[in-house]
DNA sequence: GTGCTCTAACTTGTATACAAGACAGAGCAC
DNA sequence: GTGCTCTGTCTTGTATACAAGTTAGAGCAC
């Protein structure tokens, strides 16, 4: 327990390509593109051939992805993809309601705007001949959620709300596809900023809650087609290939 | 990616003794008890030397301290305990706050009282005579707080509160050293369920944030006496060790 | 003493080897 | 066909070897 060497010295350059980080975040979006389903099984093997690299960097990465909730592993039996229960997704929505109109609260009771409100501002609020129309504004929705509770000025609340927004984005980002929700998105995030711009807290957080409610029920539905059509693609392209696909949830 | 053994089955017997774990527990135990100072630099090979183990179940557990924020790790310079940062505590300290009102509005909003509930009632409403006023009392503070967010039926946000408490623990506890503090628990956390068991929400509110506030302002000044006197005794018993103490928060 | 260069001993990141349990399926008794 | 045992091959858990970068400090020029 007696380091001779790096003493006093106040270590930097932290961060660094890092193998386990980057194969972390391929087997995330396998997941998150349904390559991987809920309820498969894989080893440590195949990933580590798959990214022709050693199981090391790998099991570093799935023990990651263990730790936030997307696979177990299974005493010298395998890795699984967690299967979707959506009884956490609602519980994430909510407790993203709670944060979400806490930071409204914050928000609401400062005297002058921060700037990222202002910004935020900029884009919800433009012209319709601006809006994005596509896959992009996902990740805006995305930004705009999380730059609100960044914004009350709690660091440890918007790592929390980040850590579960990042979760439900499997589902979330399927709610785009539909052209009445981009427009919904955009009139209901004005709204909800300009109510904070006037302080109006407890008008503000009913809009939001319901926002994020209306997210939610649209994307249970979508969620469940998308999974059985999935299921039904793998199954066919899998007819002579011994994938396993029991959704156990 | 076509796994040829573990095809339909469910495996089962998901959880064993397992070194990574075992060693994740007791390196936290070092930190919690002062041993590994905040701001102390150690190696992977320090750790596996002190628990006769390799280096990979080492690293597997200071991976995972690290997610949770108790370390850092430098590049091919070793590790360190992260310095304290109290505005940390005090950012948790509201989310806390947040989470266990909800909680309380959750209950309140109940028409009859959960079992988990009554059995906090009999165990902090009872008479004097028959309180804990020993170390003990922090485990139980900790439970009283934990299952009261656990009565509220949402597991999501029960994890995210039990991991907001595990990390404020390491100074929460040190709140028990003074008698006073034990007497005050007692009759707040009584005045609490009170107040829930008769649907006054907003009082219960009131008193359960006042209740963390008050531990987060004692617990402020203890730790800072703590901290400067494990400095002092560290640096005395490692006179002629070559130990670091720098401490740059 | 001051500042430079070099080096040896450390560090983590990654790959590989070995240990030990789990399981599918062959073979066999019936 | 049914059910048992056995065995080979798969799995993860752990230890070790190697790669590549960092740094403290010796030695030296001045």
């Amino acid at each position: 327990m007696s380091p001779a060497n790096f003493l006093n010295k106040n270590p930097k350059n932290n961060r660094r390509e890092n193998l386990a980080d980057r194969i972390y975040g391929q087997i995330k979006d396998m997941i998150f593109n349904f390559e991987l389903l809920p309820g498969d099984f894989f080893s440590e093997a195949d990933i580590a051939e798959r990214f022709q690299a050693s199981r090391t960097p790998v099991r570093e990465a799935l023990y990651r992805l263990r730790r936030e909730q997307y696979v177990d592993v299974h005493f010298r039996s395998g890795w699984q993809v967690k299967p979707f229960d959506f009884q956490v997704f609602e519980e994430l929505y909510d407790v993203r309601i709670l944060l979400e109109e806490a930071a409204i609260d914050r928000l609401c009771a400062m005297t002058e705007t921060p700037e990222p409100l202002q910004e935020l501002r900029d884009f919800w609020l433009a012209d319709a001949s601006e809006w994005i129309t596509d896959i992009r504004l996902s990740e805006k929705d995305r930004e705009f959620h999380s730059q609100l509770v960044a914004a009350a000025g709690n660091r440890e609340m918007h790592q929390i709300h980040r850590d579960i927004s990042e979760r439900i984005h499997i589902i979330r980002r399927l709610d785009f596809t539909k052209d009445y929700r981009i427009e919904a998105t955009y009139e209901e995030h004005g709204a909800i900023l300009e109510a904070i711009a006037h302080h109006r807290a407890d008008h503000a957080k009913r809009l939001m809650a319901a926002h994020i409610a209306v997210s939610r029920d649209e994307v249970r539905k979508i969620t469940i087609h998308m999974l059985q059509e999935a299921r039904a693609r793998h199954l066919d392209a899998s007819n002579n290939d011994s994938n396993d696909l029991s959704q156990n949830s």
